[in-house]
RNA sequence: GUGCUUAUAGCUCAGCAGGAUAGAGCAGUCGCCUCCUAAGCGACCGAUGGGGGUUCGAGUCCCUCUAGGCACACCA
């Protein structure tokens, strides 16, 4: 398609002599399409060209070149330089872009680059609560995303299944094991252990040390501890999927922290080499002070490792799987710190500089509730599972009401209640702290999962009713040409830019805002408009549209991870 | 104490790496189903935390204050 604000950069390019990339910086969308579609403020060449702004257009405007197949008119208002676009043009080439393209906004522009993306990555043996739903929500959308785009992307699952956390559950079981039943609800009595070995810890240190010392022995395959560690493993796995099934979620990798056992003696040796290890304290660690980093502990004071340990021999290791050039690390943004001294210290590694430079944290906010934060050893979470449970029963609930006659009950309130659930998640900016709130999260009116949802269904419940499709080369474009109908041309123009740009920014809510938008631009349409109508042509042109949009509609869900019912 | 981060309408949020009159949703008030699904559409109401600065122009950049959140070595 024509890329339009590159052709006006280019015009004025000739007019004024500055470079065309620059200029294209420049150029901007008008927050009121009566200032046209694309805006040239001139007051930053005022200066250097000792003239008034207004009288800068009117010399661009004198000398640009108007090519009337891209463009309708250019007009000087106030120091501004509005740009009208061919509307036919826009209008002919997102029909055809639609017809030709089997899946709409598709890219290549990442193709011979690889993303990792690691996300989701719960704690085994502690519950999947809602913190967890949003990291899990928001990777998998970047990863469809990117994927979408043509990178070879990567999602990895990494699951923390190590570290001292297990010589305390090993503890707990070996004091009160035969109190709980982990065959019943693993989760559940696992992290009763959990919360109460850390209470003894809290009061007891001598306790605390022996947790610790338990890690010790499972790093040294001691038979007890990993046989207990597997079971707790295998126990957590299987809950976990459950969800992950729900969600529609799937992983290319799920490898756990456990696996880099063996790969740690190597980060040891390289550190080592690279004179960096220092001992403090007992432990070994990177000094990182110069840089207002603090230090990096390597090696805990007992000889037992630690998480950066294990990240480094992780980073090491994709480095050599996939030789990826960006890592994306979702993570909650406490662990801001910790990601800056990884990637410093992983400046020492044997890997290839991009990789080194790939490395990348995307934060997110907490969720917190109403009362405060959540704690696993408090015990205060709202589990994953409970929250879909009951976004899935309300939207049964409204069916029942709104269409009792409707087929597939329970599949169709599943996506509907999912969706509004993972919508909520990606709506807004990521680095923002959620305060959890049901009636809040499980509101279906608005700008929610459902509202997407409900207009995507309305296009389908249209074409049906036509029941055919016109061809998109027959379509008398010049029908199109009304303020509603161009609002949502321009915006389905503007869906491969959206993509790029949540890549851009590793901000899935860019698209969640964008297909709000067009939900809400077709839904103004629908209601202004008769879609069925007498005139042929009309009819054709608006059902194309109609289907336009649907086909975006749907293909942007997905990328969030949404699923369209067919009903609502 | 140091560092990071957030602050826009009663509530939840947008605001394209400074640009034209700051946009939505929810809540509230009021209209719209003899018409393709009213989980919808339209209208009204209502806002940039305080103070400086840079700039032709600041919600956006800088400084400062205030208020939340987070982090600062043997948890991940």
């Amino acid at each position: 398609m024509t890329n339009f604000k590159q052709k006006i950069a280019e015009q004025i390019s000739k007019a004024i002599d500055l470079d065309k990339e620059e200029l294209e910086t420049y150029i901007e969308i008008p927050k009121d399409v009566k200032n046209g579609d694309y805006a040239f403020p001139c007051f930053r060449l005022a200066k250097e060209l000792k003239k008034a702004p207004q009288q800068i257009a009117n010399e661009i405007k004198e000398r640009i070149e108007i090519d009337s197949t891209i463009l309708e008119k250019v007009e000087v208002l106030g120091g501004y330089l509005n740009f009208y676009i061919n509307k036919q043009l826009l209008t002919k080439e997102v029909l055809m872009e639609m017809a030709n393209k089997h899946e709409y906004g598709k890219s290549k522009i990442g193709e011979d680059k690889t993303i990792l993306v690691e996300y989701s990555s719960p704690n085994i043996a502690k519950p999947f609560h809602i913190g967890h739903l949003r990291n899990t929500v928001i990777g998998a959308a970047l990863y469809n995303i990117y994927q979408y785009l043509g990178y070879n992307t990567i999602g990895i699952n990494h699951l923390g299944d190590y570290g001292t956390q297990f010589g305390k559950l090993i503890e707990g079981y070996k004091r009160w094991g035969n109190e709980y039943n982990l065959e019943e609800n693993p989760i559940e009595e696992l992290m009763k252990i959990y919360v109460r070995i850390n209470k003894l810890c809290e009061k007891d240190k001598t306790v605390l040390e022996a947790c610790r010392e338990n890690f010790k022995l499972l790093e040294q395959k001691d038979s007890y501890c990993v046989e207990l560690w597997e079971k707790f493993k295998e126990l957590s796995l299987k809950e976990f999927q459950k969800i992950y099934d729900m969600l529609g979620i799937r992983f290319d990798a799920v490898i756990g922290e456990s696996f880099y056992i063996d790969k740690m003696e190597k980060i040891y040796e390289l550190l080592e080499n690279a004179h960096v290890l220092k001992e403090s304290e007992g432990a070994q660690i990177v000094d990182l002070e110069d840089k207002g980093l603090g230090v990096c502990m390597i090696r805990k004071s007992n000889g037992s490792s630690i998480y950066a340990t294990r990240d480094l021999a992780a980073i090491r290791y994709r480095a050599q799987t996939y030789d990826f050039d960006k890592c994306l690390y979702v993570v909650a943004y406490e662990q801001a710190l910790y990601f800056k001294q990884l990637f410093e210290v992983a400046q020492y590694l044997d890997i290839p500089g991009k990789c080194k430079q790939g490395l990348r944290h995307v934060q997110y906010g907490m969720v917190r509730l109403s009362t405060g934060r959540m704690s696993t050893r408090e015990g205060n979470v709202i589990k994953v599972e409970e929250l879909l449970t009951e976004a899935i029963r309300r939207v049964e609930d409204i069916i029942k009401e709104k269409n009792p006659e409707m087929k597939n009950l329970k599949d169709e309130a599943k996506k509907i209640g999912i969706g509004a659930v993972i919508f909520h998640n990606l709506a807004n900016t990521i680095i923002k702290d959620q305060v959890f709130d049901w009636d809040n999260v499980l509101n279906f009116q608005g700008e929610t999962g459902p509202y997407i949802q409900y207009t995507y269904v309305r296009t389908k419940s249209v074409l049906e009713k036509a029941g055919y499709l016109p061809k998109a080369e027959e379509i008398n474009i010049e029908k199109l040409s009304d303020e509603y109908s161009q609002d949502i041309i321009k915006l389905i123009y503007s869906f491969e830019d959206t993509l790029i740009q949540v890549t851009d920014k590793d901000e899935p809510s860019i698209l969640a805002r964008y297909l709000i938008d067009l939900a809400k631009a077709f839904s103004s349409f629908y209601n202004e408009n008769k879609i069925i109508t007498e005139d042929k042509e009309l009819q054709d042109a608006r059902i194309y549209l109609t289907c336009s949009v649907g086909k975006v509609l749907k293909i942007g869900t997905n990328l969030l991870g949404i699923e369209m019912p067919d009903k609502m």
